[in-house]
RNA sequence: GGAGGGGUGGCAGAGCGGUUGAAUGCGCUUGUCUUGAAAACAAGUAUGUCCGUAAGGGCAUCGCAGGUUCGAAUCCUGUCCCCUCCGCCA
């Protein structure tokens, strides 16, 4: 949730960063509502005040009340009814605009409405003009992936692994977990999957992206769409001691996305589906750190595709094509031979105090000063089943069988997956 | 699923419907004393919001949401969470 104090304090500046993203945002209904809003608060506690020192008085006195003062307090409280109700009916509208407005961009994020504008930071050496089979071929052939036992269990866009399949795809979340947790510090969560609409709404998903949510009606759950919104909601509304920051989390869960929006694209093997798993890091900073902090997050990840050998690229994606609660995100995409393309593996975003402010998850800097709000970074390190691919495309011989990488060996326990 | 008990400040723990934002203890901060520390003593020690340049002041908050009342931490209703026992279960 974007600061509604700052919004009034400086209207232009936030419309103009929103205007980088592609919104038009209604600014000034919000200073409208505000005013108003302000107006009826101090109407309010005028009312308030004269009942308050009434009621003391009379209980100071140890004496019943007058029955003019009976008269006179009722219609005091009837007018604090009225003015509540008008003041609830400002807030929820304020609410319903501020809410589903996304996070203002950093000024250093590129211009841009879409895709198109993103920008090329680096790419790491290794092919890019290599091709070979997909992994929608090898994979049935090998014997380690089918699609049609996904499709008839569950339907379009879920797959099962099998065998040895299987197994790498442990494989690289184990081995990506411990790096996370023994190299970059972080520690190792294990949250719950389903999580109440307050969390949902703390990490940004809801109310705007309902529509790309699983639901359980009867409890009024929400299946995460990542470890994010679990990882976010891990200080929801506490006060963080000081000397408490950094806080660094990883966690490996399912990512469950009804992918409404995307259907039609990535339609073939498992690129795009329904249910995957993904290992995901989380940082609560101090707001002066966030800017380092990023980079440095996305160096972990790159670490990651560096060692297993993967040819990749960091992209800065411009103000209309980052997220929703996002300040500034890099994605980055591993080569996939079999398919031709670059795939996401990772996104990678500041979200400022966006989420903290959400969440209302606050630090202390220090003992006896106020309270300020986190800055929350996340990113993935890494996305599975995209990871599975490069590693099985790129591990790819001649006779057809593959070779995984050396990192990983030691958790699969073999080096190389055999033709049937 | 059934039967009980409970949610109060950083922690523990009081609180007949009326000077209760909240006793007391612990913790923490500062000061006095001391060469220093400890002890003792004194003062201070929640969050949010509104007005105000500030000093300061108003209001709200005792899990959450409603209700009763001139007045609610205290009474009523709903709800969430925690604990104990029974049942069921990986």
């Amino acid at each position: 949730m974007l600061s509604l104090e700052q919004i009034v304090r400086d209207p232009d500046k936030f419309r103009a960063a929103l205007v980088r993203r592609g919104e038009n945002p209604p600014i000034d209904r919000i200073l409208e509502l505000d005013s108003s809003r302000k107006a009826l608060i101090q109407q309010r506690d005028v009312d308030r005040a004269e009942r308050n020192t009434v009621s003391r008085a009379i209980g100071e006195e140890k004496r019943k009340p007058t029955p003019d003062e009976i008269v006179e307090m009722r219609e005091t409280g009837d007018r604090i009814k009225a003015v509540e109700s008008d003041l609830e009916g400002v807030q929820a509208e304020l609410d319903a605009i501020v809410l589903p407005l996304p996070n203002t961009p950093l000024a250093d994020v590129p211009d841009g409405l879409d895709a198109k504008s993103n920008v090329i930071v680096r790419t790491s050496d290794g092919a890019t003009d290599r091709y070979g089979s997909a992994h929608w071929d090898i994979g049935p052939a090998l014997g380690i992936l089918d699609l049609e036992a996904g499709a008839s269990i569950s339907g379009a866009r879920f797959y099962v692994m099998k065998g040895k399949g299987a197994r790498l795809q442990r494989a690289l979340a184990a081995w990506m977990l411990d790096v996370h947790t023994e190299e970059h510090g972080y520690t190792e969560i294990d949250p719950p999957l389903l999580v109440r609409p307050e969390t949902m709404q703390g990490s940004g998903n809801l109310p705007k992206f309902a529509d790309n949510l699983y639901h359980d009606d009867e409890t009024n759950l929400w299946l995460i769409p990542t470890a994010e919104v679990a990882l976010n909601a891990l200080h929801q509304g506490q006060i963080i001691d000081p000397g408490v920051l950094p806080l660094k989390y990883v966690a490996q869960t399912p990512s469950f996305r009804k992918e409404h929006a995307a259907a039609g694209r990535d339609v073939r093997g498992i690129k795009r589906v329904h249910q995957f798993e993904k290992v995901e890091m989380f940082r609560f900073v101090e707001p002066e750190t966030s800017d380092a902090v990023l980079e440095e997050m996305v160096g972990e990840a790159e670490t990651l595709c560096k060692r297993l050998g993967l040819t990749y690229r960091v992209l800065k994606l411009c103000a209309g094509d980052i997220g929703f609660q996002s300040a500034k995100t890099y994605d980055i995409e591993v080569w996939s031979p079999g398919s031709a393309e670059w795939l996401e593996v990772s996104s990678i975003s500041t979200c400022t105090d966006f989420q903290a402010r959400r969440n209302n998850t606050r630090y202390r800097p220090e003992a006896g000063v106020s309270t300020r709000l986190p800055h929350t970074l996340n990113g993935s390190g890494l996305a599975l089943p995209r990871m599975w691919i490069a590693v099985i495309e790129n591990g790819l011989q001649e006779d057809g069988s593959i070779v995984v990488p050396e990192v990983l060996v030691p958790y699969t326990g073999w080096a190389r997956i055999e033709t049937l």
